[in-house]
DNA sequence: CTGACTGCAAATAGTTTGCATGACG
DNA sequence: CGTCATGCAAACTATTTGCAGTCAG
């Protein structure tokens, strides 16, 4: 699962953001979603229920939740910036579907080992990692999605 | 090693792109260089010793190396779309320094339990992988280096 | 009340496109 | 020579910034 809205709403005031509906608007659409979403795409669900909200907004209030770790950037090649929703505490990882832009998360790869020889290897001090699969998703393989802008 | 000027040649011609003093340019920036380049980069690079190339003509050569498989992307975090010399037939990593940008590649990383069992579990067809490692590398972990443009 | 937040418009950054000229093969 | 590549300017898209009004705490 994923945080409640408390716990957000706790954890924007501890740091000292203010809640806004905005804010609330944007967590909202995102927690909602399965998918990750681009800015845009973003703006334009928020906006269906808020008219009055702008994209200004959603940019920045997508920078709080980064920042708070709320929510967490999505690399699917080619332009980047997707948002999804952070599941608390999980160290995670996605599986991108290249044709319809699907994804799903997995948490438990083991790179521990090969993290280790890394860094004794190459001196480097290991501090994350970024690990994607790609490929077609069980619907795109049977041919039955249609192709979502690609981006 | 890297591909050699001829055998890029022998690729580009095979595939019905002439060679051009620009491609022939951009590639030896992108051989030369040990770091990742985004495409400003290259630009400037190039832009030095020719001065009568265009940006364009620099995104339009990545493009056409990129597709061809000669040089690969790097995302690291944020903007991504860097561009780093592809080393033959090796299946590649990147370990990046987010202090200087530094990038290291590996090759010996082994997914495919991993890519097995989400393949089953998920009914995805996995195409393919990004695994990249972020931290510190030994100089910057010594404070040697000052920090270059993170972008 | 007061500082943080919002929305607008305008500025910026990065990338792509149209078109006439130039050069590889 | 024909075709693809180049270079310029202009178009676009995505994102950021400045500023005055607004609102949560």
């Amino acid at each position: 699962m994923t945080f409640t809205q408390n716990k957000i709403a706790s954890i924007l005031r501890h740091r000292g953001y203010k809640i806004t509906p905005q804010r609330r608007a944007v967590l909202n659409i995102i927690s909602l979603s399965h998918d990750h979403l681009t800015p845009a795409a973003i703006y334009e669900k928020v906006h269906e229920e808020h008219p009055r909200i702008g994209l200004v907004t959603v940019y920045r209030t997508l920078d709080v939740l980064a920042e708070l770790g709320l929510i967490c950037e999505v690399h699917a090649g080619g332009s980047c910036r997707s948002y999804l929703m952070r599941r608390p505490a999980e160290h995670h990882h996605h599986l991108i579907c290249s044709d319809c832009g699907a994804v799903l998360d997995f948490t438990d790869c083991d790179l521990s080992n090969l993290e280790q020889r890394l860094a004794r290897e190459t001196h480097f001090e290991i501090k994350g990692h970024l690990l994607e699969f790609t490929g077609r998703c069980r619907d795109c393989k049977k041919g039955m999605k249609q192709k979502k802008a690609a981006r």
